[in-house]
DNA sequence: AACCTTGGCAACCGCAATATG
DNA sequence: GCATATTGCGGTTGCCAAGGT
């Protein structure tokens, strides 16, 4: 079955997603949901084919996204469903809530196996090696064919926050100063009910917060305040909403 | 300071599976 | 049952920031 691939239509903007995509892709699923992933851009005022869309809502925009650094109990489930599994990035994201197959898939291939890979190097008492090294045998080479390099032994312990490039893309107004003066033990952590919750109840107070921060921010529609305000949503931001629905609406931004 | 290399991540591509008419 | 459309998945690429020289 040969067919042309939904992105080679003229006219459709590939590469990084701004800011006012993310909102306008988020206000139309959160309000009509996504029935029809190859109508929706279309629909939704989007200069992009259905197969980005979709991609970028389920690895970025959904509101039940977990972000951050994954904790040591996520990797040894990761190490050891994949041990099982294999590449089946999707089943293994299946038991871990909030976390993406595109998400997994790269702390595995630049965190994970080179764990591995230094276990294997790395003979036990007996002077035997881990048979867990054995699964990423393959996978000690990276795409170019040369051996990926040994890490220290901090690499392991320190993941890489993305949450400061990313926050600073988005124009929340939100400085890092700002950040680093909470620690998120500060803040309840805001867990999938919360979500769901605040998006799909209409009794929750958080969903009957999203009118008037729209109005507030004069947006036309509260799923288009919830769009502002899931920017926010990167990782170690979470809190910063919770901060923003505590404080009772805008009076922080 | 300038240049080069490396690492991390988001996004794209192509194929397979599934759904629909 | 077949053709086509759509969705899902895994592999790969490209960009950018950080670190090294």
């Amino acid at each position: 079955m040969v067919r042309a691939p939904c992105c080679d239509k003229v006219g459709l903007k590939k590469g990084p997603w701004t800011t006012q995509e993310d909102q306008n892709l988020t206000a139309y699923v959160l309000q009509h949901g996504h029935g029809n992933w190859r109508a929706l851009p279309k629909q939704a005022g989007l200069l992009r084919c259905g197969k980005s869309c979709r991609l970028r809502w389920i690895n970025y925009l959904r509101p039940d996204i977990k972000r951050g650094n994954f904790s040591r109990e996520e990797e040894d489930t990761i190490i050891e469903l994949h041990e099982k599994l294999g590449n089946k990035w999707s089943a293994i994201a299946a038991s871990l809530p909030g976390r993406t197959d595109n998400e997994i898939k790269n702390v595995w291939h630049t965190h994970l196996k080179k764990r591995l890979t230094k276990k294997l190097a790395t003979p036990d008492s007996k002077g035997h090696f881990t048979a867990a090294a054995s699964t990423c045998d393959s996978d000690s080479f990276n795409s170019s064919g040369k051996m990926s390099p040994q890490p220290s032994s901090s690499e392991f312990s320190s993941f890489t926050d993305s949450s400061t490039r990313t926050m600073e893309t988005h124009s929340t107004g939100v400085k890092n100063e700002q950040m680093e003066e909470y620690s998120t033990e500060s803040f309840p952590e805001i867990d999938e009910s919360f979500w769901s919750d605040a998006l799909s109840s209409d009794n929750s107070s958080m969903a009957s917060d999203f009118p008037a921060v729209a109005d507030e921010l004069q947006l036309q529609t509260p799923e288009l305040a919830y769009g502002q305000i899931s920017n926010m949503m990167d990782d170690g931001m979470e809190f910063w909403y919770d901060v923003f629905i505590r404080a009772g609406g805008l009076q922080e931004l």
